[in-house]
DNA sequence: CGAAAACGTTAACAAAAGATAAGGATTTTA
DNA sequence: TAAAATCCTTATCTTTTGTTAACGTTTTCG
């Protein structure tokens, strides 16, 4: 996969925030930057400020805390998606959990220097601030149906829900991943597996 | 409290997002609405779809689902700090939660035509649009530590934390409201403050 | 003021989840 | 290809949580 047909990759994915009329694509897309992690290498560990907010064009993430010594994933991200250590990325603090390849991950970057550059460029400024908000906007409402699914159901009832809607994630995320995901312990979502089996 | 008073709370509560200039503000102050919450009344039910956004210059009030005919509480907002069922305003669609005054509570409110005016208005459309975004951006870093917090720690651990963040809010929103927020029954956090002191 | 509603605690029992360890299958990698 | 690592399941035991109900206190409201 070439660098043209990341930029386009890209192009299309952000599509569902906001349009780039060719002059701004034009500035825009030279402020991008590009990168491949191997599988088990990291975007970004603990402690340190994310630079870089990214566009995944192949491959999946997994992001996790260490706890007591013991690893916890709790999101994944696949291509196609956004991807970034948003807090670090955006507060400027150092970050608190890690990010690592689970696949190999084309990636397409914008550092926060370029971004801030892209906010303050006459020409891409509101652009990039619609932009900004949409994408963020579009978190919440991720995050809003995340926590609604910790507030009000059960263990099982998220695993349900899970198998419901995006089944093919089992087939690409290791099982105790997942587990944790769904805020339970690997040994527990084995039981569930069992349990709504047999019923 | 009167209309004045409340405009100038919103100021204040704002800068810490974006400061507006005397002219700016001249036009925003005037796409704004406000009303009074009496206890118990409702901001918005389920099935409808979220007009406006508000800040709360007095008052607390809670978010809740039903779920099989109980009420179960996923959050709280007071006064200073915006309130809006977002997913529903900012994609307009149906809402699927409540949000109930828990005290008689003051808000100052845009409604969804007004925002999109002025995101339109050639003189604010840019700081609107940062101001969405750093608003947008702030509820993504809650969220974030939210989920780590459903992800990473135990019910138990998850009490001592607000425990000694946001003791205050144990003297003005009644336990099993808190218990429902952080992901248990009124019953286990009885039992859990019980086992907490004992220690 | 008095009845009704709301609230927090406790008890008893059932159900679910956590912790730990062991076993076997698969995948990784040197 | 052989050893090591990873992964899932299962079993056992402990701990925690859910469920339901009862009780006393406080608050609300007609």
């Amino acid at each position: 996969m070439d660098k043209q047909c990341k930029i386009n990759a890209f192009r299309t994915g952000l599509a569902q925030f906001v349009t780039f009329e060719e002059d701004e694509w034009e500035i825009l897309s030279q402020h991008l930057s590009f990168s491949t992690l191997k599988k088990k290498e990291h975007f970004i560990v603990e402690g340190k400020v994310c630079d870089y907010m990214c566009f995944i064009t192949r491959g999946a993430v997994r992001y996790y805390h260490i706890k007591d010594g013991q690893e916890i994933t709790g999101y994944f991200s696949f291509e196609n998606e956004l991807m970034s250590a948003y807090k670090s990325f955006l507060k400027r603090t150092l970050n608190t959990n890690y990010i690592q390849a689970i696949e190999e991950t084309d990636l397409v970057m914008i550092s926060y220097q370029n971004l801030q550059q892209m906010l303050s460029h006459p020409l891409l400024a509101l652009k990039m601030e619609r932009f900004g908000r949409l994408v963020a906007e579009h978190y919440i409402c991720c995050y809003e149906d995340r926590v609604t699914a910790f507030i009000t159901q059960s263990p099982e009832e998220r695993y349900t829900m899970l198998e419901k809607t995006a089944k093919d994630i089992f087939q690409r995320i290791p099982q105790h991943f997942i587990a944790n995901f769904l805020g339970i312990t690997p040994v527990s979502l084995s039981r569930i597996r069992k349990r709504t089996l047999l019923q």
